[in-house]
DNA sequence: ACACATCGACTACGTCTGTAAACATTAAGC
DNA sequence: GCTTAATGTTTACAGACGTAGTCGATGTGT
């Protein structure tokens, strides 16, 4: 087989995900790139990034081109994909698959800033057409 | 020691937040009981259901007190408090802490209903006291 | 040519998770 | 009293995850 193309049981974890997003805000990175952007964060050593790496590619999120000695990878998955993903997963679990108690519950908690209002309404102004 | 509070690495699984949405529903309940309520729509034994109230007790999540020879278990967190937990943390890790670009994912998926949009303005309107 | 630095591949290993069986205790029926 | 059914406790085990070391190939500087 060559290319396993994401399945649903392929779910990335937390830490691949960290990897994802350094990859999402600039590809195609080498692994060493990678890990500049990641592993003093997250306190990592280089062949941990390593691992990641590969796993991701497993997984079919990640997708490889060779450049001289070196692989460059670059995401296969949008970070918008991903993020819908995880958004309505626990949109469903948590809330019957409806936002507006989620909405209420991050109000609740001021976890809404003033300008998320301002700008949440101007979403809700636009899309009343 | 006697009460170990829920320390933030004793994350709730998904297999562990279906049982504990079964006692947020209705308790105390006994194991027989919250197996009545998970086993078949998961597919589990309730062998399954014992060892995940076990750890549930272990992380501080659930209380038991006897019942003759039974224990009957109750919820020692709140489900807001793990459902606000969770959005955070979602919201933290996906979009920098801030609800609005949230907000503008699902919106954008449709995965705002009419209900959804119409309960959310009342909440705005609300908010803006 | 040769030592050295790099890189991906393979291996390792402890923890957590999902799933469950085996075991011990004990209340209850006969 | 003794068998049986129910219940919590212990143990099990495979797969995922976090974290990383080792190995073999290969390019690089001198």
């Amino acid at each position: 087989m060559a290319q396993k193309k994401l399945g649903p049981g392929d779910r990335i974890s937390e830490a691949e995900h960290a990897v994802m997003e350094a990859l999402w805000e600039e590809n195609p990175l080498a692994a060493a790139e990678v890990c500049e952007r990641v592993c003093t964060a997250n306190d990592w050593s280089i062949a941990t990034v390593k691992t990641l790496l590969s796993r991701l590619v497993a997984k079919g999120a990640l997708g490889t081109e060779p450049d001289g000695r070196k692989f460059l990878y670059r995401p296969l998955v949008e970070r918008d994909e991903y993020v819908g993903g995880e958004s309505r997963r626990l949109v469903d679990r948590l809330f019957g698959g409806r936002a507006a108690p989620l909405f209420a519950h991050l109000a609740e908690n001021e976890a809404l800033t003033d300008d998320d209002l301002e700008e949440i309404e101007a979403l809700l102004r636009e899309m009343r057409k």
